[in-house]
DNA sequence: TTGAAAGCGCTAACAA
DNA sequence: TTGTTAGCGCTTTCAA
């Protein structure tokens, strides 16, 4: 019931620990005649090393563990995200912690501070909106850390974002050029910092055009399926309504889709893609970014600050694409369906 | 640089380390004005304590950790059933480890040893193919072990699947009712517990109508789009081709309707919903299942069994919905777009 | 090649 | 209320 410890290996194996420890570990100074004493006894009690008594010892620093502490693990962004870290930390012999935090501070403190207090090499992190100071005091004694889709507030650490600004106002400039002048901006909480930069790309492509910006257009804090489908009536109830809308993330851009008749009377562009975007009566619009890359930089980054790396903190921009299928292009009022 | 200790609280403080460990950790016996004391040389020193330390000595057993081993993380169906687990394992205050075997059984032996080297408190896992009878061992030693999505071979722990053969059967039925008689079987290897019971679940609606299976309508081991685009095609070239489809996992489901012209020219039923799959031209016929009441279900058996309560192993089953869209419908060769 | 002693950071058990 | 001693399971260091 209890674990075998090295103390009962070397007694079954009439040894002293030392030598189930050199043996286990696979160093060097055990004749072959003992190590196959020892072995087999491992393989009698089934033993396993307990690491993290080991790792408390050991002179060589490091649990071989990280934490990745995403807004929601179910986000098919993040998901891929988590597994191109994970495969990247199974390569090179490390294990990670995962959280969501469900963009709660709170949360997050609860989740890092778990992690730390379990001794990780290095925390890859997409930080809540509120401060990230609290992390200076881990980050002091070893702890280093990236952050990945956003960066934190008040913390000059390694960055990995994509061009959210350039995406966005390559999307709304997109549907200027297909004839649209009305366009709405649908977002999440604005004070989320890709959100700021998306909402400002949109603002930028207007500028440019020289339209002014209708505040009964724009639509922030969209949280949840029903937020979506309220602010998506309300759009359409204003006077002169908007021929297009521009959704600020993939679950918008999904409450969206749910809440409008096929086809799709408004012309939408999105950021993120999703699958089956290329399948729908119109085929959607798109600014997608790469999960996948975002994950994989973030976890060289991290384990070359772990493998001691030094150098100022780095900013990784990565860069989105918009992919034009056809939901951008301008439709008449009292158009049909095709 | 290096992480305080306790020791260092202690004289920064000018207590005994004991002491600390009772402010640190909340235990009643110290005078207030001493707590006091600690309390500010915590804050001063960012000390923050070392639990693998505490797990070590701790009589109360435990690490409060738990592994989430999955087939595949950046799956949506496994990133859900991830993000409940976690849920569930914050409020009781446990962090979870989580790795993806890709269905290799010696990723998963690595996987999973690392987990329990680091003295897991239990384990979560969709296990591959392969026989599990090496999780006696730590199983034997403690650590609590829960199968989800599928059974473990030579494994009698809790397991939490769903009605995977009456599932299938019901969505050919479906298409049998709409009048097809050719209907294909497109799966992932038939090793796959689930995939196996699906597969039986065609067969038994085939059988329950005196239909018998053509094996030129069957393909297994399908893991790719690629390997899904060329059954398809090899599908569409036999004589007397079939009108309909059924597929086995979301994976495909999502490379046949790749593969395929719109509007569809075959009709087609998945196992597993998908977002969007209402919205497609046709609306996507499915079989859904639940992964959050999975990974909740899962995690609820686990620190159950955590907290010590016996039993012989238990089987839940979830059930399966049909939730009937329209792309069952059977159309006569020369079909016309809508 | 092997083992004994000490100690990693912490807490159980006891003593003051 | 506080401190001392011992020891969790392991590895370092040094001696045999």
């Amino acid at each position: 019931m209890k674990r075998p410890t090295m103390k009962d290996v070397a007694r079954a194996a009439g040894v002293s620990p030392m030598t189930v420890s050199r043996v286990v570990s696979g160093d060097a100074g055990t004749s072959p005649g003992t190590a196959a004493k020892v072995e087999q006894a491992v393989r009698k009690l089934g033993y396993q090393r307990n690491d993290n008594a080991r790792h408390l010892r050991q002179k060589n620093p490091g649990t071989s563990t990280i934490g990745l502490v995403v807004d929601d693990l179910a986000n098919p962004f993040y998901a891929l995200m988590a597994r191109s870290v994970e495969d990247e930390a199974h390569r090179r012999g490390y294990v990670v912690l995962v959280g969501s935090t469900n963009d709660e501070p709170r949360r997050e403190r609860e989740v890092i501070a778990a992690f730390t207090a379990r001794q990780v090499d290095g925390l890859i992190i997409v930080p809540t909106v509120g401060g990230h100071a609290f992390l200076k005091q881990p980050m002091a004694s070893g702890t280093r850390v990236v952050c990945v889709d956003r960066p934190a507030e008040g913390l000059a650490v390694d960055t990995v974002t994509v061009d959210n600004r350039v995406g966005a106002r390559r999307a709304v400039t997109h549907l200027l050029d297909r004839g649209h002048t009305r366009i709405a901006y649908l977002g999440d909480r604005r004070e989320i910092w890709t959100q700021a930069e998306r909402h400002g790309g949109y603002l930028d492509a207007l500028t440019a055009r020289g339209i002014s910006m209708d505040p009964d257009l724009v639509r922030h804090g969209l949280r949840s399926p029903a937020q979506v489908a309220a602010a998506l009536l309300s759009l359409r109830a204003v006077t002169d309504p908007p021929t297009a809308v521009f959704t600020s993330n993939d679950l918008i851009t999904l409450g969206v889709l749910d809440g409008l008749e096929r086809p799709t009377p408004m012309a939408i562009v999105g950021f993120d893609d999703l699958p089956l975007a290329d399948r729908l009566n119109p085929p959607l619009t798109v600014v997608s970014q790469d999960p996948l890359a975002l994950g994989w930089t973030a976890a060289s980054l991290l384990f070359s600050r772990i493998e001691g790396i030094p150098s100022a903190p780095r900013d990784v921009v990565l860069l989105t694409h918009l992919i034009v299928r056809s939901s951008g292009e301008f439709h008449g009022p009292g158009r049909d369906p095709a």
